[in-house]
DNA sequence: GCAATTCTTGACACGATAATCATCAATCGG
DNA sequence: CCGATTGATGATTATCGTGTCAAGAATTGC
């Protein structure tokens, strides 16, 4: 499980990639995500800060990725809002749990969770966007055609 | 990974199963498991509650584990501490998230949750004992001759 | 029955995550 | 420059898991 601040993040970030780049503002964001807009606002900030996203005070303004939805993966979030997740732990919590002295879950949850990162590393913002945009942004067509999915996946 | 709690009802009845079916001090089992002493007085009481340990006050008392240790799994513990890690969530936190409208890590999640619970229910707290008894309880022998593996393990 | 032992139970504390709210600061349009 | 818009930030609250502490209740040995 991702932590709640991080699965949030993926549906915004998802949300903002489904726009094509204009830039959205965190109210709509946290309307179509149903996300807490005050508690989206630091997330967005968070994101900001670490370069995930760009954003512009004033009219006109909201939030964009600062690189493509293909470039930016579950991973990125997760290190970026330090989702525990990824922090390599015994599965038991025993203390001086290694590859030499291992607990009796050690190997199970050394491959298990390095598949877990395997997957956060390969699924990215424009996954969640073409699942959300069919799912519930209909109102803004399909990912397919935003600027951002045309510069990384080009139509031949 | 698993809760704090769980981790340390794990190690506990380790310990306990090692100890061949005479009971065990809670004062014991956590200097021995490093474990905070009223902490684990209360897991030990939620495991006596749902019938997993039996407990007995007074002089001589101490816990023991009410059925052989190969057949009390680390999910039964889960169960009974009611561990999140057993509760069918979606990874990205998403409402409405099922088979049909699955979300971008639905199918990887689905498989990798039940990996995760067949390996919970196939380790036992035997494989926690031996494991334990060799790493730091060498005082109490090879957990293989105590009457409880004696009893689950006839050897042939 | 008394005292020592041992588990039981409830109150409390602490930190992390999640969430709310008010206020500040930057930006744009005029 | 003014005012509306919009993100930034700090104070505050709620909840949960973890952990501590003290008083209580059951059991044993004498």
């Amino acid at each position: 499980m991702l932590s709640q601040s991080v699965g949030y993040a993926a549906c915004a970030m998802g949300r903002i990639a489904a726009a094509g780049g204009t830039p959205v503002l965190i109210k709509d964001i946290a309307e179509d995500c149903d996300i807490p807009t005050s508690y989206l606002a630091k997330i967005v900030n968070s994101l900001a800060r670490k370069g995930i996203v760009n954003t512009q005070r004033g009219v006109g303004g909201g939030v964009s990725l600062a690189r493509p939805a293909r470039e930016l993966s579950l991973f990125d979030l997760c290190m970026a809002l330090d989702d525990p997740i990824i922090q390599p732990r015994c599965m038991l919590n025993t203390a001086q749990c290694s590859d030499e002295r291992s607990c009796p879950a050690h190997h199970f949850w050394k491959v298990h969770r390095e598949r877990q990162i395997e997957f956060l590393r390969t699924t990215t913002v424009a996954d969640v966007a073409a699942f959300e945009t069919h799912r519930r942004w209909k109102h803004l067509g399909t990912p397919d055609a935003t600027p951002n999915n045309r510069a990384t996946l080009p139509s031949r």
